[in-house]
RNA sequence: GGGCGAUUAGCUCAGUUGGUUAGAGCGCUGUCUUGACAUGGCAGAGGUCACUAGUUCAAAUCUAGUAUCGCCCACCA
């Protein structure tokens, strides 16, 4: 083996074997166990939030596999309607073409090459991470299966008369060309302006002011609402007021809507381009009037001077002309909230149009009830009140896209505009008796990504085929069991998933559902191209240098100007690139960082650690098959196991429990601290230290059943080990298990294929002996440091006092101590021996003597002593005090009060022997 | 405006139902190339647990409030 762990050969090997292996499929027996991954765009490419969730489910995955369950990791790919139709609009305008000049046919299947081409990049990238899925089941959404779904979904809701086509105010985004549903707007806190415009009174009695920050809409205006109430308005209301630039006159009517503290407490009414306006205009009985085209130009409803003006170019012309006729009466910066789209960052438009809706109120409540009745469980729980207030305040769904690429409506219109709904054209003829030589022309438009990603947990199971079902293990993987995402599709999916799958299945889709944080930069920045604080995974895996790293975080920016500076911060953040971490490092660093119900600042030195970590396992490793040997050993019985072997395999089985625990509860950071601990602190740090002595070959002609038993457990326990690490670094434990499984007398192919080890039962004498033994190894070592001895410097122990068990344990493990602590012998004296020249270090009533013989100052060791005092002392009177307390005692359970009197005790008695020492040694 | 969360060592975080002297990693200091590992060993320094009041024999932990910082949702022109 070399010297130091390198992944990125060793995890080249193993994944391919793997997959054409099979062992990532079910296995149809077992308890199933079943996890979906969210279906990433085809577009991605894998980012740190990717990695993240993949690595936990990936971990769950092979924790539930290795423990016999039946896995099933449901992968596949979303075909990402808006993103993949930009992406392929743009390639074709990069080659000089436009995408209009393509037929809808054509068009797609550019797409379809494109995804041939392009689409399978973020699999790739899952497999270098090492996510053991099963890929022969990998599904597209726009797979003919998955599409059946989607139609056949479609159909029935319509026939329920959940789906229903109207004209509706909508989230238009007017470069798309598109309508959006409300969970793609967001809303942005942006500096705008609010104008005063004045209204003339028709009877001439003056005028009306109101306040608009859009301006331009004053156009598609239908009255101006007061407040009932208002006694300001009262004699204007039933009046009417001129509408300036139209030459309309618009009524006043009285609505609660009406805010009287806000502005001038009047309100202009534009329904066809206000969510709020129409509800009123609604109310009220005035038609809309729209007055922007599909691009948001002024149409033809306005005066001419305005018509094919875009929005922002008619806001500044109705802005002069209002100033020129002195309408305008002030022009004021107002803080206001603007609504754009989440792909293409414009401002949307309300706007008038048919589109397709799908009825939320009943879905909604069955949403609703299968988490509140705990079919469908969050984690962590909290999560259940965004989700409870969302699904309390649902609108009806704008399920249809004014794009090409997507499952198109399965809806047909003849010639007289009537809507046949239907699986296909075919069926519907049939369905209706539509001769052939009637017309009729399919609807344009096709459905939102999301309505088919909500099919996933049974579509991906062959529904609603029976024949498909039926071979897929629908009654079988039906509920999975956990789902792991982000919460910012909690109402983009999983809601809409946990109703699709209750309503055409009456099965939830998931038993659980794992809310994973953020994944955030060093500082808690969310990453963003912007900012220029991306991480990509694949990078940390690989390494990078850091021209390429600069050269990528500045490329193809929206922003140019900014490249500079993250050019600088870069170079400054990583001045010699980042190293090549590898897979298993990047995992078990997302691993430890994922605590619950919080986002996650990811650190490079973080990853460093770890990376560090897996070499520490390598090299025990190499110590191990140094000292076993190649060949299998004879395994020892219980009783042939020495008391450190015992206690190794203790702490094991506590480990094993805890990593258990942490998982059962999605506690992955403390399962991997655990390891990390167990595997640092206790096997590398003590168990192989301690073995060293035992394997010495004159300790092995003394006592050559220790020797063998310890290696035998030397090699038994890493073996175990690296069963626990497995689902956490999978790639370095199939590496090393390769070489370790015969001398631990394992059978097997591959460690991914290995049980999952159990507890056993622990042995707590063991582990008494072996904290004694520590400590004593632990007070010696810091004496010496403390005092400055060389550490390399034979010198004697005394041993003074002490119990009878000290002695014992004294005799069994006096040689381990001598070696250890680097003594030269360790001699037992009388209790009155004068100890005055001697360095003392306590190992509770148990002496430890170090001569100094003159080769430290006395004022040192008296400095040092009188620090272990005040420290000794500080403590004493904490529990002394709790001891006085007359309520403690009679309040406190019994054994709380025992435990505080034996610490008082034990206190007491190394604060009397740090006096008497301390007094020796100032009386010389 | 409503909701959720955070505040513990220089930095990033643990701290399970209240009960040893509040822990870890990174960083820092000293020291050591001892036959697994310098991507290391050994030893150490470093914290008024944001603040205030309360409950309790006992509070980092429970309650109320305050402050600061995040995030989500919401129709104020």
């Amino acid at each position: 083996m070399d010297k130091t762990y390198n992944p990125h050969e060793l995890e080249q090997r193993w994944y391919q074997r793997w997959e054409e292996s099979g062992c990532f499929r079910p296995t149809g027996k077992g308890e199933p166990y079943c996890i979906l991954l969210p279906p990433p765009n085809v577009t991605g490419t894998l980012h740190m939030g990717h990695a993240f969730q993949h690595t936990l489910m990936d971990a769950l995955i092979r924790y539930q596999r290795m423990r016999g369950r039946d896995t099933l990791w449901q992968v596949g790919v979303d075909h990402a309607g808006i993103a993949t139709e930009m992406v392929v609009t743009r390639q074709i305008e990069a080659e000089g073409g436009k995408r209009d000049d393509l037929a809808r046919e054509d068009f797609i299947n550019r797409v379809w090459q494109w995804k041939q081409e392009s689409g399978s990049t973020i699999t790739r990238q899952m497999r270098r991470l090492g996510a053991s899925a099963d890929w022969s089941r990998e599904r597209f959404t726009m797979d003919p299966d998955l599409s059946e779904a989607v139609t056949e979904t479609f159909v029935r809701l319509h026939e329920e008369g959940l789906i229903y086509r109207g004209p509706r105010l909508v989230n238009w985004d007017p470069v798309l060309q598109t309508a959006i549903s409300d969970l793609e707007v967001v809303n942005s806190d942006e500096q705008g302006k609010l104008w005063s415009i004045r209204y003339p009174r028709t009877d001439g009695r003056g005028d009306v002011v109101v306040a608009t920050t859009r301006p331009e809409t004053l156009l598609g205006d239908v009255c101006v609402a007061v407040h009932p109430e208002d006694a300001r308005y009262r004699d204007l209301v039933g009046q009417t007021v001129e509408l300036p630039l139209t030459g309309r006159q618009i009524p006043v009517v009285t609505d609660e809507y009406v805010d009287p503290e806000f502005g001038t407490g009047c309100v202009k009414i534009t329904p066809a381009h206000d969510f709020n306006d129409w509800e009123v205009g609604a109310r009220h009985g005035f038609s809309p009037i729209n007055i922007f085209t599909p691009t948001a130009a002024i149409n033809d409803q306005a005066p001419a001077r305005y018509r094919g003006l875009d929005r922002f170019a008619a806001r500044e012309r109705i802005i002069a002309d209002l100033k020129l006729e002195g309408l305008l009466i002030e022009e004021k910066p107002h803080a206001m909230v603007v609504p754009r789209g989440d792909r293409s960052g414009q401002i949307i438009e309300p706007y008038l149009t048919d589109q397709w809706f799908v009825k939320m109120d009943q879905l909604g409540r069955l949403g609703l009830d299968l988490v509140e009745s705990g079919q469908v469980e969050f984690v962590p729980g909290n999560w259940i009140n965004t989700y409870r207030h969302w699904m309390e305040n649902l609108q009806d769904w704008c399920i249809s896209r004014q794009l090409w690429w997507g499952h198109r409506i399965p809806a047909w219109y003849d010639e007289q505009g009537k809507i046949y709904v239907g699986r296909s054209e075919k069926e519907l003829r049939a369905r209706y008796g539509l001769s052939d030589d009637r017309v009729l022309r399919q609807d344009n438009d096709v459905l939102e990504t999301w309505f088919s990603s909500a099919l996933w947990a049974h579509s991906t199971l062959g529904w609603p085929d029976p024949k498909r079902m039926a071979s897929e293990g629908f009654e079988r993987y039906l509920p999975s069991s956990v789902l792991i995402t982000g919460f910012d599709i909690i109402f983009f999916w999983v809601a809409r998933m946990i109703m699709m799958t209750g309503h055409f299945t009456g099965k939830v889709p998931f038993e659980q559902v794992y809310i994973t944080g953020l994944i955030r930069d060093s500082h808690g920045q969310k990453m963003s191209k912007s900012k220029g604080n991306v991480l990509d995974p694949i990078d940390l895996i690989d390494g990078i240098e850091l021209e390429q790293l600069i050269d990528k975080r500045t490329s193809a920016m929206m922003q140019p100007h900014l490249a500079k500076r993250i050019e600088k911060t870069t170079r400054e953040e990583y001045p010699n690139g980042i190293p090549a971490f590898g897979a298993d490092a990047l995992r078990i660093t997302f691993t430890a960082l994922a605590g619950h119900g919080r986002d996650i600042k990811f650190d490079l030195a973080r990853c460093e650690g770890y990376r560090n970590f897996l070499n520490k396992l390598w090299n025990a490793t190499r110590f191990t098959l140094m000292n076993v040997g190649q060949e299998r050993l004879p395994a020892p019985t219980d009783s042939q196991l020495d008391t450190l072997s015992r206690w190794i395999l203790s702490r094991l089985s506590r480990t094993i429990t805890e990593v258990d625990q942490a998982l059962a509860d999605y506690r992955f950071d403390l399962a991997t601290r655990a390891l990390y601990e167990f595997v640092w602190n206790e096997f590398c740090d003590w168990y192989l230290e301690l073995s060293k002595p035992a394997l010495y070959e004159e300790a092995e002609a003394n006592d050559p059943a220790t020797a063998l038993a310890t290696r035998h457990t030397l090699a038994r326990v890493l073996e175990t080990t690296l069963r626990l690490l497995h689902p956490f670094v999978p790639f370095v434990t199939e590496e090393i298990w390769q070489r370790v499984r015969l001398p631990a007398g394992v059978e097997g192919d591959s460690i991914s294929q290995m049980s999952w080890p159990l507890a056993q039962a622990t042995d707590t004498a063991a582990e008494a002996d072996a904290e004694w033994l520590k400590t004593v190894i632990s007070a010696i070592r810091s004496a010496r440091t403390e005092l400055n001895l060389a550490p390399g410097k034979p010198m004697p122990l005394l041993i003074q006092g002490g119990s009878e068990q000290d002695h014992l344990r004294l005799e069994r493990f006096g040689d381990l101590i001598r070696k250890l602590a680097r003594l030269e012998r360790i001699e037992t004296v009388a209790s009155d021996f004068d100890s005055a020249a001697c360095a003392t270090a306590l190992a509770g009533e148990l002496r430890l003597l170090i001569p100094l013989a003159g080769l430290v100052d006395v004022a040192e060791e008296l400095a040092r002593l009188n620090k272990q005092l005040e420290r000794e002392q500080k403590g004493m009177e904490q529990v002394d005090k709790k001891l006085s307390n007359e309520r403690f005692v009679a309040n406190a359970p019994p054994e709380v009060v025992d435990k505080e009197r034996r610490r008082l005790e034990e206190h007491r008695n190394t604060v009397s022997e740090l006096r008497k020492q301390i007094q020796r040694l100032a009386s010389l």
